[in-house]
DNA sequence: CTGTTAGCGCTTTCAA
DNA sequence: TTGAAAGCGCTAACAG
């Protein structure tokens, strides 16, 4: 008769155990102040019932936290953002909170939405890889005070916490160990102007070009690849070259796999000897890295431990002073060296 | 002064407007029977106060969905679970609906609390990877009738929707063609009692030995690696067997990626040369495993195809027949060959 | 220790 | 076409 789909409430709870609604609203807050034997009887009545507090309804009170924090990322199935989302659920569960997830495609008008979508939902914080350079939708005043910890990339002109990796260092770091090795031909492939580790990784490599006195050839620097398929397609492009690179750069984990893939082609199908072809520098470790046909040296660091710190960051916030300065933290890369 | 946290409400952008919160939310609702005019005024006032409806205190209200899905899986940081969960929220997002996710980490016991807290924020729906053989915290009684899918898994005795691969056919189909490569001591690296894929995975491969009347041999069947460094230490005692094994089954990414990483570490570090060393099978694709120092044949799916059918299960069922039978959906598998 | 009252932000119902 | 009243489930504040 009654809709199956109607959740008891304390009222009801309240009922079978005989008791007034606020006694289980007591019991289920940690019983402070209640007989233990009237708390036996509401747990009791809560488990014949199946109630389950309705976390929705408590959080519109005022000074009730939803306990929901959102997280919009580019894009989930890139194993470098599950794992960052990996840390940043680990986090927040320890603290009994839970990530309202989006994906955002790397399209900014996709993720304006998410975080007006998660400003309705009341979410206590958002953690956002922002994509695109527009911070209108981040700012302070169209938050409504919700505190947003940025991850993986800042915004320029937006000052609030970030979590991001010291890209500039890292990339060159790594290109300076190929020019080191003697390698005065290095390929770049990645996002160059549009995004921000993007750009901070190739000033970097044009920094470690630089620093060796080596010149930038602007023919082994294509643009924009983000997928693996776009990257494999710039690596064999990047071969045809009358002068081709003797090693590329590659400024995130989709331009490596691609590039690898393609190197893996010209072996098998083209029959080229891997001597023949270039090193790989590779910014994000990859599983199987170690098992590639040519060398893959890694720039590395931990995705895992980018999402725990930005959910740290935003926890503090919720937890402290909301008005502090910024914090901007930028965690270490490592250089994991492969050669032949 | 005023509490910056505080957020705007109905009652607010009603004042500034000049007319009445019904007014505005009637306006917010789609504008039906409200004058242009009074209509543009809201949205001004909602657009000065950054106003976000309150969709918490919305979805209290008899019959308003609270337009959360909650996604309860075993770990995002896995590639399969990843995508999977990428396809869960394509399917939600374009209903306008949200994921809730939560990590289980193969815990029953934290999955039990992932399902109550996600009840307690009122989720539309559940779609569970579920983790032991436990239903308990899934029976419908338990769930106030809110609908769940299982998604990979099913469980005994749980009459839920569920979309799960042909594991058992693939298994077979993979196993067979090992044998009709002329194999017969194949290892079996996997899970095989915990949990459902493995034990259908084990079936299949059983059966092929059955049909193709070859012995199968315990000591090439280790036991409940789950993690990729397990796999690789199990493959390493596999090939110190005094017969070792010419191919070895793979039931899922994380075993063939650490049967794999042992395999090049044999390769690599001890000398040997990959035409001694076993083919392998994966059940599950994962990057670049054509890459790979022996041939990596594939059995084959769509993690993200798995996780759109199940968020469609879950909308169908939300949107038509609460009560109609459960639906159980087998996805196919393929099987992708690599010889030497 | 327990209960009553009131009100959080919103929208359904009813009246104007 | 608009508004006033009432109530969704919950809990702070105040009695008792």
């Amino acid at each position: 008769m009654n809709d199956p789909r109607r959740r008891p409430t304390v009222k009801e709870v309240a009922a079978r155990a005989g008791v007034s609604p606020m006694t289980v609203s007591r019991t289920l807050a940690g019983g402070v102040n209640v007989k233990p034997e009237l708390q036996e009887r509401v747990l009791a009545a809560v488990a014949e019932l199946g109630y389950h507090r309705n976390e929705n309804a408590r959080s519109i009170r005022p000074g009730q936290p939803s306990g929901l924090i959102g997280v919009a990322i580019t894009n989930i199935a890139n194993p470098y953002y599950s794992t960052f989302a990996l840390g940043v659920e680990e986090e927040a569960a320890g603290t009994g909170r839970r990530i309202l997830l989006g994906n955002t495609s790397e399209d900014p008008q996709r993720e304006a939405q998410l975080v007006g979508d998660f400003l309705g939902r009341r979410v206590e914080g958002l953690i956002v890889v922002p994509t695109g350079q527009s911070s209108a939708h981040l700012e302070h005043a169209r938050l409504g005070g919700v505190p947003v910890v940025l991850a993986s990339r800042r915004l320029k002109g937006l000052a609030v916490d970030s979590v991001v990796l010291d890209d500039e260092s890292g990339a060159a770091l790594g290109t300076s160990a190929l020019l080191d090795a003697g390698h005065t031909r290095i390929a770049y492939l990645g996002n160059i102007r549009r995004i921000f580790t993007g750009e901070r990784r190739y000033q970097g490599f044009v920094r470690a070009h630089r620093e060796h006195g080596v010149d930038l050839d602007p023919a082994l620097i294509p643009e924009g690849q983000q997928e693996v398929g776009e990257a494999a397609e710039a690596m064999r492009a990047l071969l045809g070259n009358p002068d081709p690179p003797t090693a590329v750069f590659c400024a995130n984990n989709r331009n490596a796999i691609g590039a690898v893939t393609e190197l893996g082609r010209q072996i098998a199908e083209e029959g080229r000897s891997p001597d023949e072809l270039p090193d790989v520098m590779s910014f994000d470790d990859f599983e199987l890295s170690d098992l590639m046909p040519v060398p893959v040296s890694v720039i590395d660091h931990d995705p895992r431990e980018l999402g725990r710190r930005a959910a740290r960051l935003l926890l503090d916030r919720l937890e402290g002073d909301v008005a502090a300065n910024p914090q901007h933290v930028e965690l270490p890369v490592t250089l994991r060296l492969r050669t032949r």
